[in-house]
RNA sequence: GGGCGAUUAGCUCAGUUGGUUAGAGCGCUACCUUGACAUGGUAGAGGCCAGGGGUUCGAGUCCCUUAUCGCCCA
């Protein structure tokens, strides 16, 4: 047999490009539909966050989920691996701002000859919400081209033809059409209730996206006035809300507080009398035992004000700032006159008016105490949250349902989680929900609400009567579309209907990618083919969001969960156990690393990261995968330099078959491994025993092999090719093109498309693997002798003796002729021993 | 404060249901250019398995505890 295609010097540079056109011309991973629900593997993909670049925590992931594709591919699965890209919601308008150095203002009409500048200019221009809009769907549309060629760079093995957008028509119609489906069972419902509010983007955020970070605050001593003219303290790090303050409260079992419980007091400054009210949760040890209750400070003002029903005072707007008019509570001038100075002014400045007026009214008393307190922030934002009182949507979720909570609880165990205690983050998150899930936005950018509401004779908005499109109208745009039985004039006018303004949560359509690449309600056939699916790949740190609302919206609609299999990825970690971010300006860029090291080096690197373990960035294990690649190269050109081909039938020898019984184990492990998801451990007994191979047995057999007309060399040949073409398809789905360019040289077809090799392919010719390693040893220590003499490979050894027990030597003997032409013994003993050692003497 | 995870060679990490003398790669040191490979190869040195206590014939592995680090939640 002659290969003609075997390069004269191998090399791994152009193999990216080369092979994913390959890949791409022939359809390789095209998915094929025409299977059985058995034979599908079916994964839902992360869709990456479109506005921003990929990063070398995504490469090392993604990499991880390619190789459970390939593998899986190999095990004769039709593997469904889809790819998305999550571009809707405030990452992308962001972006879009900062890059055009525009802003959306929804009262602006349409402009459809707008051209954004060139350079961003130093202010922004504001533009109407389809300019917008248009402008986001450009921007996202060019990143995810980029995105796409990095991941061809890679070697994703994705079906290309399988991607979708969040924001693209298919998504938003079945996004609407999931929330239609909750809304028709209850489980969508809107309320007008307190909400954690980011003044910036003016926007509800809801619990999953909260974050506590540490802020320097104050106690201010304050004091109330009892209705007999003395004082009663409190510490407060909100003086600000005094203005707001609805009632003060302490622990029910509180000696201090007992006289005036029931009783009322005099709030400073504004003069406006609160109730003394009592809750378990007011804690004697903080401050001086009794606290201040205002619309709202935080989320135990809610809680006071709910169940103690507490009055509203609300004084904050959406932007932020102190309300304009004066609040009807107040009646006396002082106070009235009081409130002018904060009107219309940020929380930060009406908080230092505040503190002003307590001074000059002799209210505060000593210095106010430095601290530092967790305060809650959107993730995405850089002020507190404010919590104001909206109208918003929402999901069931179990926050408020001990039923449904339990029942999300018990689906988690439908679910097989890699690694397993990852299932605990889930459980922990679903029992510690204190709400439902809030899923309008203020926003711009997103699947709108698909409902209108209708106006009544007086022209105010009926909040109870909500308009729904038909299911056939979907995607619709509330504000460009009407609803049914009216016509556009009746836009806002009394009689007529008003649309929702809002869009929903990236999160709420995120939720649904498993409805969206499976054709839930498009596609019958596929979605009972792909349906629940087969893996949910994706970061520990998103089960809170992108997992749990998953769960939540299959529940809801199918009563199962999504996947069978949930794999949860580790972190990337800068070389000083960081995390790597961008602020931190530690993040790298994959498309050097590929053009340095070589996509297959750099999967190495991934796949050598076990599951759900953090892992450092570390250059050093690319260079050694990058090695292991050029191995892989060159010692396929040796073996198919000698013109071998795999024949089973002429494996005689038995050091060859001993070989291949090794192999055959290393078949067995690196399968078991794949079945529970661990690429890295298939990984790793596979490329341990690649490099004995090359080592000791290549070495070995080598002068065997080149040797003419010779039954021997047959039997070398026949099994170093046998040995490649199983090596080969082993290393595949790590080293998707190194292993694809040797295929290449002497078979037919794609690697990636072979079967993944089974230990019965081997089990006729296997035959005591034990020779394998003990002759490896005795190879090592002949090396040894010459190493240790400083003697080089070649150099002979005159005398050798070879001692061990009896049925090793007469194991040894059987390769003897190997050992001596490649050890350059002349004189060979044997003798018997306990265990394996090696006497030898250099031929001087 | 609660939960989860980690701690093994200078570095990055394996180490299976407890079972001989704890492994690999990188780095370091020495040597070798041999008909696949210098983008190599051969070998060597290097470890109180975080500390303490316990269970056991036997513990890196199981239990308790302390410390340090990371993450999630309050």
């Amino acid at each position: 047999m002659k290969y003609p295609l075997l390069p004269a010097k191998p090399g791994l540079e152009g193999l990216e490009e080369r092979w994913d056109k390959s890949w791409e011309q022939n359809q390789i991973y095209r998915f094929d539909s025409k299977h059985s629900r058995d034979q599908i593997f079916s994964i839902d993909t992360p869709p990456p966050t479109a506005s921003g670049s990929l990063h070398i925590g995504h490469v090392f992931s993604y990499t991880h989920t390619d190789c459970v594709a390939r593998y899986k591919r190999m095990a004769g699965y039709q593997v469904f691996y889809p790819m998305g890209w999550d571009d809707n919601g405030l990452p992308t308008e962001r972006r879009v701002q900062n890059y055009y150095g525009i802003k959306c203002d929804p009262s602006l009409p349409y402009d459809p000859n707008f051209v954004p500048p060139v350079e961003p200019g130093k202010e922004q221009i504001p533009v109407s919400r389809k300019n917008f809009v248009e402008l986001c769907l450009k921007l996202t549309t060019e990143d995810e081209r980029a995105f796409e060629s990095t991941w061809r760079y890679l070697g994703l093995s994705v079906d290309w033809s399988l991607t979708y957008q969040t924001i693209d028509d298919k998504c938003r119609a079945l996004s609407q059409r999931a929330f239609l489906n909750n809304l028709k069972r209850g489980e969508a419902y809107q309320s007008e209730a307190p909400t954690l509010w980011d003044v910036t983007f003016q926007t509800a955020v809801a619990q999953a996206e909260l974050e506590d970070r540490e802020r320097p605050g104050a106690y201010h001593r304050v004091s109330f006035k009892k209705l007999d003219g003395s004082d009663v303290f409190i510490e407060t790090t909100r003086p600000e809300l005094i203005v707001a303050c609805v009632a003060l409260v302490a622990h029910p079992s509180d000696e201090r507080y007992q006289p005036l419980f029931g009783s009322e007091v005099i709030s400073p400054i504004f003069g406006v009398k609160v109730p003394v009210v009592t809750h378990e949760l007011a804690d004697p040890e903080k401050g001086s035992g009794i606290a201040m209750v205002c619309t709202f400070g935080d989320l135990t003002d809610v809680t006071w004000w709910r169940e103690l029903q507490l009055a509203t005072r609300p004084v904050i707007g959406w932007d932020g700032r102190y309300a304009q008019t004066t609040p009807n509570w107040l009646t006396d001038s002082t106070a009235i006159a009081a409130y002018s100075r904060l009107a219309g002014k940020t929380v930060h400045t009406a908080r230092e008016q505040t503190v002003e007026l307590l001074i000059e009214t002799g209210n505060l008393h000593g210095e106010p105490k430095p601290i530092t307190h967790p305060v809650k922030f959107f993730e995405k934002g850089d002020k507190p949250l404010e919590i104001v009182t909206t109208r918003q949507w929402y999901i069931k979720n179990g926050g408020r349902d001990q039923q449904l909570r339990s029942s999300l609880i018990k689906l988690g165990d439908d679910v097989k989680w890699h690694p397993e205690f990852m299932q605990a983050r889930y459980s922990d998150w679903v029992s510690g929900l204190n709400g439902d899930w809030l899923i309008s936005r203020q926003r711009y950018f997103g699947v709108p609400i698909p409902v209108w509401y209708a106006i009544d004779s007086n022209g105010e908005i009926d909040y109870n009567q909500v308009l729904v499109p038909d299911e056939k109208s979907l995607p619709i745009d509330p504000s460009l579309d009407c609803p049914n039985g009216y016509s556009e004039f009746q836009r806002n006018q009394p009689n007529g209907f008003a649309a929702d303004p809002d869009v929903m949560d990236t999160w709420a359509t995120s939720s649904l990618t498993p409805q969206v690449v499976s054709g839930w309600s498009v596609d019958d056939d596929l979605f009972t083919k792909v349906f629940p699916m087969d893996l949910r790949p994706q970061g520990h740190d998103i089960i809170r969001t992108w997992l749990f609302s998953t769960m939540v919206r299959s529940y809801l609609e199918f009563g199962v969960a999504p996947w069978k299999h949930a794999a949860l990825s580790g972190w990337i970690l800068d070389p000083d156990r960081k995390k790597m971010s961008k602020s931190k300006g530690n993040v790298v860029t994959p498309i050097a690393l590929f053009e340095e090291h070589g996509s297959d080096a750099v999967r190495y690197w991934a796949a050598s990261g076990r599951p759900g373990t953090d892992t450092a960035f570390d250059v050093g294990q690319m260079k050694i995968g990058r090695r292991l690649a050029i191995k892989i190269l060159n010692a396929s050109k040796f073996v198919l330099g000698l013109n071998a081909a795999p024949n089973k039938s002429k494996i005689s020898e038995p050091y060859d078959k001993a070989m291949l019984a090794a192999l055959v184990e290393v078949v067995t492990q690196a399968t078991k491994a794949y079945e529970e998801f661990n690429y890295t451990k298939s990984l790793e007994v596979t490329e341990q025993f690649f490099w004995t191979f090359t080592d000791d047995y290549v070495e070995l057999v080598k002068e065997r092999a080149y040797r003419e007309n010779d039954l021997g060399a047959e039997s070398a040949k026949a099994a170093l090719a046998e040995a490649l073409n199983v090596l080969l398809r082993l290393f595949a789905p790590v080293m998707p093109f190194v292993t694809e360019e040797v295929w290449a040289w002497w078979q037919a077809g794609s690697v990636h498309q072979q079967k993944w090799p089974a230990a019965s392919e081997l089990a006729e010719v296997a035959g005591d693997a034990k020779l394998y390693f003990e002759l490896g040893e005795v190879i090592a220590d002949i090396r040894r002798v010459k190493t240790d003499a400083k003697q080089s490979m070649k150099a002979r050894i005159a005398n050798a003796q070879v001692s061990g027990p009896e049925d090793v030597v007469s194991r040894l003997k059987s390769a003897q002729a190997d050992l001596i032409s490649a050890g350059g013994i002349d004189n060979l003993t044997w003798n018997s021993a306990d265990s394996i050692t090696v006497e030898a003497e250099l031929a001087t």
